[in-house]
DNA sequence: GATCTATGTAGAT
DNA sequence: TCTACCTAGATCG
């Protein structure tokens, strides 16, 4: 369930745990066979994110001949880059840890070609929304679709932008999006809106330039942080609980947060209760005291 | 043991 | 706006 932080995080640990080695690739669960069959024995090359979107590539420059019609990537011929994409949806994991005996349902499994107790790793996929084997020209083809993604330097925030200036929406359905920012779930929207005091409902189209600019530069800033510890801490020092004179608290996805998935509890700079409501089917929490509706308006 | 929930998205209505 | 999908852990009775 991660948003795009964990996601680069798992690339990299993929591609530190295998990357220029023959690989295993297995689907203990079945539902992927075919598919791993494919790679099966091929040397990862290394994987990358982009938002929530993982690809993680293959060199199938050694496999003997595939099936004609087991896969689209097969159809690209022996010898073409082959590339594993995954897209976690809401309930998909994916670790990389120690050699062990599957648990559970495992859609995909890939390991070193050397398993003896204590060497290598393994990485287990499991409940993916997506997983399937692409070319390099159907990868362009996914990230083309993809706004800006703050974790990486190549991105275009004017892109971003442009899309919510354009939009009637509200920015808390516009950072969602993912072809406006990529990998911005619904935690780091839903700080991000608290930490600007925007209200979550304020139209794209009234959104002041600097304030995006503000927005954006912060994306990057509490992404990175998340990307290097693993969490999402969005609370500034002088906000956290024990500098307020509260007991610390503990945040079930193990980070500090202001008002993610707080409803009722008092905001962390007012003390009023944190609101929740749905929107775009998402649960989105927020501060009606710190952020009232006029802030962010165009002038 | 049954039910609920979730850091997401696509497709139908 | 709704429903379906994928899985596992938390919560309920």
């Amino acid at each position: 369930m991660p948003e795009g932080h964990l996601i680069h995080r798992l690339a990299e640990s993929l591609t530190d745990a295998f990357a220029g080695h023959p690989v295993r690739v297995t689907s203990p669960q079945g539902r992927f066979a075919a598919s791993a069959a494919l790679i099966d024995g091929s040397v990862l090359t290394g994987a990358e994110a982009w938002g929530k979107h993982l690809f993680i590539t293959f060199d199938a420059g050694q496999l003997p001949d595939v099936p004609a019609g087991a896969g689209q990537a097969a159809s690209e011929g022996v010898g073409a880059p082959c590339i594993l994409h995954v897209h976690l949806g809401l309930i998909g994991r994916f670790q990389v840890a120690e050699p062990h005996p599957v648990v559970g349902q495992v859609r995909v499994r890939i390991a070193d070609s050397d398993t003896r107790a204590g060497t290598g790793h393994v990485a287990d996929l499991r409940g993916p929304q997506t997983c399937r084997l692409l070319t390099v020209e159907e990868k362009a083809q996914v990230i083309d679709a993809l706004g800006a993604d703050p974790l990486r330097a190549d991105a275009d925030p004017e892109v971003a932008w442009r899309r919510i200036h354009a939009s009637s929406r509200s920015i808390a359905s516009l950072l969602m999006d993912q072809r406006v920012t990529a990998g911005v779930g619904d935690i780091y929207r839903c700080e991000v809106l608290f930490r600007h005091h925007l209200n979550p409902l304020l139209e794209g189209r009234n959104l002041r330039r600097d304030v995006w600019n503000e927005l954006w530069a912060d994306l990057r800033v509490l992404m990175a942080a998340g990307f290097e510890t693993g969490r999402i801490d969005t609370v500034r020092p002088e906000h956290m609980p024990e500098a307020m004179g509260r007991p610390p608290r503990v945040d079930r996805h193990g980070g500090e947060v202001y008002v993610y998935r707080r409803a009722g509890d008092p905001c962390l700079v007012c003390g009023r209760p944190v609101s929740m409501t749905t929107l775009d089917g998402r649960n989105l929490y927020w501060c009606t005291h710190c952020q009232p509706r006029r802030r962010g308006r165009a002038s």
